[in-house]
RNA sequence: GGGCGUUUAGCUCAGCUGGUUAGAGCACUUCCCUUACAAGGAAGGGGUCCGUGGUUCGAAUCCACGAACGCCCACCA
């Protein structure tokens, strides 16, 4: 016979059924030409990354996603797989080899992929097995890597396609520049923070037209906040309708420090009211003065060193590094009587995602993809609805960002990466470039496989909002592209999992949660339930935040060993599918209505992504309906000499577990799978289950809509007929084993028949030694009640309590806390108790203020049920 | 400079399209180890739903303005 042991166990149940479920190929969907699928591409995690809570939300979504798709019998595949991340891969392997003493350029270009390739196979699968423990269901036999043979034959063939339609071009532009990375940075990839910095006022020099000196007398004074880029000057600009500089490009101005002749121009660029309103322009340096100097048709002069020094243009600080150089030409025009003065100024400085270091905007040849006509493409199909994104507000970032969009550096001055096929290029194509063909490449791309004819276009999406743009937007112009479809019907964007302080978490800063510690306390089920319930929007995590998870994992542990404890003797199998409800008794069919009706709002709710709101019915169920309630009313039955009526709960208890079971399966896949299967032993109809929960069909059924009504409005009077003797009870200090006399004044002939449905069960809920129902009942001194909505509840409390000695008791609880806080308020009114006594110590009377406040409160009003 | 989000109990947050007395978890008080569960049960205390004004028979919910905090975007040198 089965049984469950005392407690839950989640390590031994995880790793057994988990091991189950992958070795039998359950996760390998079937595909099945009559079925439409359901798909979701997991988004990548780096290969190089360690779970972190950030993901355990992201999989645990999509898990509950995939498993309640596949209860509804459709093939559904989670593709799994992980991304090579070109730099933070570089950059964790460098890191390695520099332990060693080694650096990369020591080993040479083909030796370190090598390392690299060597690296993956050791950790790479980090990953991918933490996913495992969390319980996610992905097609393992699908998993790919944005780096794998069929990938990177994708890849070539997006950038030929491309190239040949004239969508790639290389060219000279000001691009990002890690100059620790040393390499070209996408837009996204360089994010601006706000920086407390410098602006700096100097002169320029003025060739006096009598003596042929340079003087600063009648030269213009410009700021900058980067006074080393002067070396690369090689105009000034001013606005066409600025007064104060009119006839200045009649003047011959020179670069101080180098003493070099400068063009003067006239731009609509250049802010009259920023500064001095003369604008320094170096074109090599900076993206305005790049394109002001197309406009003017000048020289770009580099000055900088991929690793930012000064390089020989900008003599005599050759060599320098840029914020040396920086340093020093501040003091030269010092020294020059050209400095005039710094003021400090906020401004923004775009740092590099990966190692932080300032990027500055480089003058190099790279690589570009031409994005406008994609992105137009990608305006359309979200416009007429071919992609959703939830929550709703997320549709218009991404329609602002596609308007606005601008042309996608795709080249990369490192060496881990898709190589460019191009002949003598050495750069490797952005990371992104991969992942954007992500949810047809992993399906075999470029080939027409039977998989992708099948399983694309997939379903839905579900991600972070932090890659919208890098990923999601992308992908979508490279689902129309070269799919000539939409790679996703819908996006579902989740909140952002922080740190309590409201910081990102982040190993570095050691505020991190990690989730496998978790998993190891309390079970994946735990951390799933409480993520879930927890992620209706940003989640700000600390530990103690997953005791819902914990404490509800425990309480279907012990609701199922009681129903397990009460079917020893339980030979009839199942209940019947098409039992008849309106048959049974009034507690079951209540519980099965209210069963019936979460089943409805979990599977709305899940209709429109709200998963947290379903997760929180589920646990109202669970716990405030099937334990506290029919559980309790139903225990005298299992134990009574009626054989039926144990018979019928029995069938009851079973059938209302296995559903619940299969509701939350979803969610706590484990706990679920352990329980389900036991119940699968005892089943008459045993060989009818499948093999697995996972399996076991969705209970949502549109046409079978079972509702009783007049079981649940009778329940509703019950609840207050037992909520008001207990309060009664619980108030006057009567013991909870104590036999009383108790009377229901209903307010309704409604309310009347309500509480005939239900008079043995409130009896038994109550210990009552009797219970009578009078419309007309008078009150006399013995008894002491309570009124509700639609009924009055009295107990008889003559013999029972005596009401003069009780009324004392009160009374003298009453003084005794006034006594006491009158005390601690003469404590908390001395000044100089509350400014030499330690917080903690002012903290904890303050507390003890309230809560005797809250209990004087109390006692007043069980006061005043004597004075009814 | 634009855009978005948040503000509800001591703490962390639910509250979907406006509708009984605004809910949950944790914490707190009192009682109870009742044979599923003390990681539990029962009974409680605690809330001008950020502010102001408006729409409405009715507003935590809708609108306007404002405040605080947070996020994203943007080429002000």
């Amino acid at each position: 016979m089965a049984e469950l042991a005392p407690r839950y166990n989640p390590h031994e149940v995880e790793k057994k059924w988990y091991e189950l479920w992958e070795s039998k190929g359950f996760f390998t969907p079937k595909i099945d030409s009559k079925k439409k699928p359901y798909v979701i591409v997991i988004p990548p995690p780096n290969v190089t990354g360690i779970l972190h809570m950030g993901h355990a939300l992201n999989n645990t979504i999509q898990d509950i996603l995939i498993r309640w798709h596949r209860m509804k019998g459709e093939p559904t595949l989670w593709v799994p797989g992980t991304d090579h991340a070109g730099i933070a891969t570089q950059n964790v392997v460098e890191k390695k080899l520099a332990k060693e003493g080694k650096t990369r350029q020591q080993l040479g270009r083909e030796k370190f992929i090598e390392e690299v390739w060597k690296w993956k196979e050791e950790h790479g699968s980090t990953i991918t097995h933490q996913l495992r423990r969390l319980g996610a269901s992905c097609d393992w036999t699908r998993e790919r890597f944005t780096m794998d043979e069929g990938l990177s034959k994708a890849v070539r063939e997006a950038f030929t396609k491309l190239h040949k339609k004239g969508l790639i071009y290389q060219g000279n532009y000001i691009i990002n520049w890690c100059p620790r990375c040393q390499t070209a940075l996408s837009d996204e990839e360089a994010p601006y923070t706000e920086t407390e910095g410098k602006l700096y006022y100097y002169y320029y020099l003025v060739k006096d037209s009598k003596t042929g000196k340079l003087t600063k007398e009648g030269a213009p004074l410009i700021a900058t906040t980067r006074p080393e880029t002067m070396l690369g000057d090689i105009a000034i600009a001013v606005n066409p309708k600025d007064e104060r500089y009119k006839g200045i490009e009649k003047k011959e101005i020179y670069l101080p420090l180098q003493n070099r002749p400068l063009h003067v121009i006239k731009d609509d660029f250049v802010d009259p009211e920023f500064g001095t309103g003369v604008v320094k322009v170096t074109p090599a340096h900076d993206p305005n003065d790049f394109e002001m100097a197309i406009r003017h048709n000048l020289e770009q002069r580099n000055i900088l060193y991929p690793d930012a020094r000064i390089n020989e243009n900008g003599k005599p600080y050759e060599g320098l590094d840029r914020f040396e150089a920086r340093k020093r030409i501040i003091e030269d025009l010092k020294k020059e009587g050209l400095f005039d003065k710094e003021i400090s100024h906020k401004h923004t400085v775009p740092h590099c995602y990966r190692c932080h270091t300032v990027v500055e905007p480089y003058l190099s040849k790279q690589w570009f993809v031409k994005m406008r006509p994609l992105a137009e493409r990608a305006l359309k199909a979200h416009a007429e609805g071919k992609v959703k994104i939830t929550p709703e507000r997320w549709n218009k970032v991404y329609t602002n960002w596609l308007e606005g969009i601008r042309d996608w550096c795709i080249s990369r001055q490192i060496w881990w990466g898709h190589p460019i096929p191009i002949e003598g290029d050495k750069d490797v194509l952005d990371t992104w470039f991969s992942s954007w063909l992500w949810p047809f490449s992993t399906l075999g791309w470029p080939q027409k496989t039977k998989e992708l004819q099948y399983f694309y276009p997939t379903s839905d999406l579900v991600t972070a909002p932090e890659i919208l743009f890098f990923w999601v937007a992308r992908m979508i112009m490279a689902g129309l592209e070269f799919m000539g479809e939409v790679p996703f019907k819908n996006v579902l964007i989740h909140g952002t999992v922080r740190a309590q302080s409201g910081l990102k978490m982040s190993k570095s800063l050691g505020n991190a949660i990690d989730p496998l510690e978790v998993i190891d306390e309390i079970g994946a089920d735990a951390l799933r339930q409480s993520l879930i319930m927890l992620a209706a929007q940003d989640v700000y995590l600390s530990k103690e935040k997953f005791e819902v998870g914990k404490n509800f994992t425990n309480k279907i542990w012990n609701a199922a060993r009681f129903v397990f404890m009460n079917l020893q003797d339980f030979k009839k199998g199942t209940l019947d599918p098409d039992f008849d409800f309106r048959k049974l008794a009034p507690v079951h069919r209540w519980i099965l209505s209210r069963l019936e009706e979460v089943t409805h709002t979990v599977e709305e709710s899940l209709g429109r992504f709200a998963l947290s709101q379903a997760a929180t019915e589920l646990y109202h169920f669970v716990w405030g309906k099937f334990c506290d309630w029919y559980i309790e009313l139903v225990k005298p039955a299992l134990t009574g000499a009626d054989k039926e009526a144990k018979l019928q709960t029995q069938k009851v208890l079973f059938f209302v577990l296995e559903r619940t079971l299969r509701l939350l399966h979803p969610y706590m896949p484990f706990i679920t799978e352990e329980i389900w299967q036991k119940l699968r032993e005892i089943a008459k109809d045993k060989k009818k289950w499948p093999q697995t929960l996972m399996f076991a069909s969705w209970p949502f059924d549109q046409k079978k809509h079972y509702q009783d009504s007049e079981s649940e409005e009778s329940f509703r009077v019950l609840e207050q007929a037992v909520d008001g003797i207990r309060e009664l009870r619980a108030n006057l200090g009567i013991p909870p084993g104590q036999r009383l006399k108790a009377v229901i004044r209903p307010k309704s002939d409604h309310v009347a028949k309500a509480l005939d449905v239900f008079e043995k069960e409130i009896a038994q809920l109550t210990r009552l030694e009797s219970l009578e129902f009078k419309k007309d009942f008078q009150r006399s001194k013995s008894w002491l009640g309570t009124a509700h909505s639609d009924l009055e509840v009295f107990i008889q409390v003559e013999g029972v309590i005596d009401p003069e000695k009780e009324k004392a008791r009160i009374e003298r609880k009453i003084q005794e806390c006034e006594k006491y806080l009158d005390s601690i308020r003469k404590k908390l009114e001395n000044p100089s108790f509350v400014a030499n006594a330690p917080e903690e110590l002012v903290a904890e009377e303050q507390g003890k203020l309230l809560n005797l406040e809250s209990l004087l409160k109390t006692h007043q009003e069980h006061l005043s049920l004597f004075s009814q």
